[in-house]
DNA sequence: GTGAGACTAACGAACGTTAGTTAGGCTTGG
DNA sequence: CCAAGCCTAACTAACGTTCGTTAGTCTCAC
């Protein structure tokens, strides 16, 4: 209603484009509209010729963010081939995604501290949950004894966590990697044996 | 100096237990310091009195919290017995730690996404350096072949990031636990088989 | 015992700054 | 020519912080 449609390429997704990584970084009390205009190259009033509000830029940046993250997963979980070399396309997917991705994967976690269950449903609904129901379907497709829902949870806890944790790693302990190649490998190996044998 | 040292176990230390949950909720830029004189019940000029600004306030409100946490989680390292009885001890205090005490875990990851590498070092150096070498020496002489390092850092980042989604699985899929007791046996679970199989 | 002086910790008021937001005018491409 | 989009200027509210003051408490010399 207040922001125009006919020039989104443009100036409306340059300011979500820049948003992106200053409310990734400083959280959104932590930036201001004027940070956010200085980084477009325009002054701060203008911003509302295209937002409504604050608020209303920071949900943009979100999808933006996110619907580019869940894409990529989703297109990983379509490879086809061996069981095993799908597994590993996902959790080298999700890796990446992860940890290729800080902007939005600080963008997640700040929206996992700061969200209410409402914001987290409107997430899931949105774009998270078709990837994670493919990646229960293909867990529980390699492994029909276990709980692909359940796996599937914890492989995305593992991830995210690991990728939060990562920086923290070379001051506790020198030798902890923070290659996360190696992650997604040990993750895909971990995973195949345990499927292989079926009992944990 | 600028603050008085008889006092400390009165107004204070109330102002921190008051601080800490509004910073864990909101973060620290999303918190004023009137609202944090008005959970404790003064005014915002009179917690000048006590700290110096709102970083050190900050700063011994992390201070209070995660020196707490990580007591819990070095009690239980203490603990004698069977190597078996000893895993799922530190297992179930680490998760217990992050699951039952969200203000710590909620105020780590805050930090996790907003200090520095100095404020990291500082931090470990501090408080979780210990706990992080003792749970690395445990694992360590449980499955001498494996490297105790790593596999501490996989399960510390298992447990926090599954206690940060914690809320949003419902949204994702209904059958999935947010127990967290149920976590805890999981992961001892899958530690102990791993053990018993050398090489995955 | 009591009053003087030092100290603590509270207060209301105000400081200067920055926040998000709005109004209105200038510029310019279609 | 006109509307889209930028600008300057301004607003109110809230921010962290400082100030001067005051009420209460403790310690002692007298």
């Amino acid at each position: 209603m207040s922001t125009s449609i006919a020039t989104d390429h443009s100036t409306r997704d340059r300011i979500a484009a820049a948003a992106a990584p200053l409310f990734a970084d400083r959280g959104f009390a932590g930036v201001s509209v004027r940070d956010i205009a200085d980084a477009v190259g325009i002054k701060a009033a203008s911003l509302y010729n295209h937002y409504a509000d604050k608020e209303a830029l920071y949900f943009a940046v979100l999808a933006l963010v996110f619907s580019r993250r869940a894409a990529l997963v989703e297109d990983a979980l379509k490879a086809t081939g061996t069981p095993r070399a799908r597994l590993k396309e996902m959790v080298s997917a999700l890796v990446q995604g992860t940890a290729g991705d800080p902007v939005a994967a600080r963008l997640l976690q700040r929206e996992l501290l700061d969200g209410d269950i409402r914001r987290f449903e409107r997430l899931v609904g949105d774009v998270f949950g078709r990837p994670f129901a493919h990646m229960t379907a293909l867990l529980t497709e390699l492994a029909p004894g276990g709980d692909g829902a359940q796996t599937a949870a914890y492989l995305i806890s593992l991830i995210h966590g690991y990728c939060v944790f990562a920086p923290v790693f070379p001051a506790l302990d020198p030798s902890l990697t923070t290659d996360t190649s190696v992650l997604a490998d040990n993750l895909a190996e971990e995973l195949l044996g345990r499927m292989e044998r079926p009992r944990p």
